[in-house]
DNA sequence: GATGAATGAGTCTTCATTCAT
DNA sequence: CATGAATGAAGACTCATTCAT
């Protein structure tokens, strides 16, 4: 870093031992991101993430100062991918146009496609969430930045709102959406996702808006 | 229980063991439900269970395949409970009236009620539910009287309703209610929970009936 | 306790069962002492305790907390065995007569007897008196009994003594009986231990009393 | 060194890499030395070492067969060290006056003073002594030194002593000295230095010569 | 000379479960 | 019915040492 980055070819001296060991942790951490979503948490144990990462143990806590490491970095790149598949639908395009409908449309959509994002982490998410503080921060976060977003999203829909509470309303959308999520992704649900996903507008429009 | 409580002074000479037998058996579920609401499933070992009934681990494994068992039926007699609870709000008497808003509000509160029914259980059964098959299945029951209930509802408030796709849209509600539950239970939610209380039952009524 | 003891053959019922487990624990302890003796603290591992006594490594776990609380056991009875010799030539009978000079001799005697006492073990107490608070404190409490010890000796001998600052005196020796008798045992000394009794002797009477 | 300083131009070329080498190895003695004053020996870790020297590990088994080869090295270099400024005070000067009482105090006092010098490291011969023979050999050799020192001294001043087996006493005062120093830096005693240097002198000047 | 990534045998420790009494 | 001592497989983690670059 401290020679800034010559011209393309200039150095690969050095470059190839950190590339290789870049790819060493990568190795782990795809191993690891296998194990956790085949086998769960706390099935996985150190040694069999480094077996199937071609290392040995001790590369393992080269890179990680224990288990619990690997998750927490598993699931902040999740939670990011996850996170930012929801957002989508919450981007002002599909809120521009005078079918409020297709707005709630396109968050539900985005809400429902994030959960087909890495659901094996998702479900670790959902049993540790008490048991390891950083990812209940993290989750706790998630719900806070999507509540913000609604908020923003009303404000931009003011006129037309018939809620007073905002603040609770956004909450209640979020969690509502989240969970209805939830129980497609978790494939509880016996009906249809389509068939959720219209009542789901409706129950959602009606309640923001006057028909 | 079958076998009816005999004639008082009939058999009472075998009756004590009987007695104590069961009374064992209660303490070790006592203790086992104590020491999971306290300290989690995997955290709470069989012999402190044993311990803390004041019994033996050998006798903990004589009312006991194991230690999944004890948890199993502990989560049976609590399902009970939560559920009976839960469903209170949807008792006819709250419904028959002419203000439709008087019985969502009583199912709301049912369900959160029902949440203050041994909170540490509930969430050991959030964390088993995919790891123990009989806690899914009875979980996914538990749903599904949910949605039956509401269904029932909905028949007879038939002729006010609004929605269409009833099966759709009892388990949107099912799921809805008891997701925010699940928030206000996990105290996850910043806002008070009468304002939430209020805004559920603006975004059910105005789902299910014209204003 | 609480039912006091009865006649010899009473109580046979439980005793067996404790007698195992006393028995076990015992095994454990030898086996603990053997392997410390002989191939020192660290390199002796919990495994090869519990097999060396015949048990598995749970049953160590059973009864001790971790590897150390055995050494901290066996150290304590130890102290004991090896102070008892110690202060075996500090008995007044020793010092009721009038030669000095055989007074001086049992106390040496006895300190270098005590180094005989489980040489292996004081061997480990000496390597670990910085690593082990539980073992420093003992040790210098052991120290502390002899100063006294001495002191009282020294006042049974009040007006034959020449020293003035006895505490400082009763220190003085106690740290270099204490010292000689290691190197004896360490059998670091190239000389034999009678010359050395010798001169210690005179070392000590000449410090103490007029020619 | 054995080599001898080359006249100043003449290999200047050859001689930098040689000297950058020696500073590495010097480097990692440094560093070795820190942290096992600091840390212990066995709980400081050759990758902790060649971290601290700003080195790899492999740069440390380039110039250290394994990890006990540090150590030795330090000790060696300490012994020279801690062993001049013991023998500090048994130079003839302090011996040729009139007055014996000084000389024995400069002996008492050099060995003292020696004990300052690097005392985690003395930590480290104490506990390692029967572990390593390196360190055993060495330190035994530092005593037989002593002892031989002693003995010269004794020579010169022939005609004052009154002990007649010089040699187990000169084994004795070594000894003592050496057993008193060591109380004093580990602290373990509760008496001040002082009153302690003058008992020691009184001890021994009473044992050497007729008052 | 120097690097530092990789190794893996070896430690301690836990706990559900069994079984002789 | 009840006991509780005993088991041992299994898991997380460490660290001196090697070797390809």
């Amino acid at each position: 870093m401290a020679s800034g980055k010559p011209s393309a070819a200039a150095t690969p001296l050095r470059q190839p031992q950190q590339a290789r060991s870049r790819k060493t942790r990568e190795k782990i951490v795809q191993a690891a991101e296998d194990l956790f979503e085949s086998k769960g948490y706390e099935a996985t144990t150190t040694n069999s993430i480094a077996r199937r990462a071609r290392a040995s143990v001790g590369t393992f806590y080269l890179y990680f100062p224990d288990k619990r490491a690997v998750l927490t970095e598993i699931f902040h790149k999740a939670v990011d991918q996850i996170f930012g598949r929801a957002m989508e639908g919450l981007k002002p395009e599909y809120w521009e146009k005078a079918d409020l409908r297709e707005g709630i449309g396109a968050l539900i959509a985005g809400v429902l496609d994030s959960r087909d994002v890495r659901p094996g982490i998702q479900r670790i998410l959902h049993e540790r969430y008490f048991k390891d503080p950083a990812i209940k921060t993290a989750m706790d976060a998630m719900l806070q930045e999507g509540v913000q977003a609604i908020l923003g999203l009303m404000d931009t829909l003011s006129d037309r709102l018939r809620v007073r509470d905002r603040e609770a309303a956004a909450f209640v959308i979020y969690a509502t959406v989240d969970a209805l999520a939830a129980r497609v992704m978790i494939a509880e649900s016996p009906i249809d996702p389509k068939r959720l996903t219209t009542q789901l507008t409706d129950l959602i429009s009606r309640y923001l808006f006057e028909d």
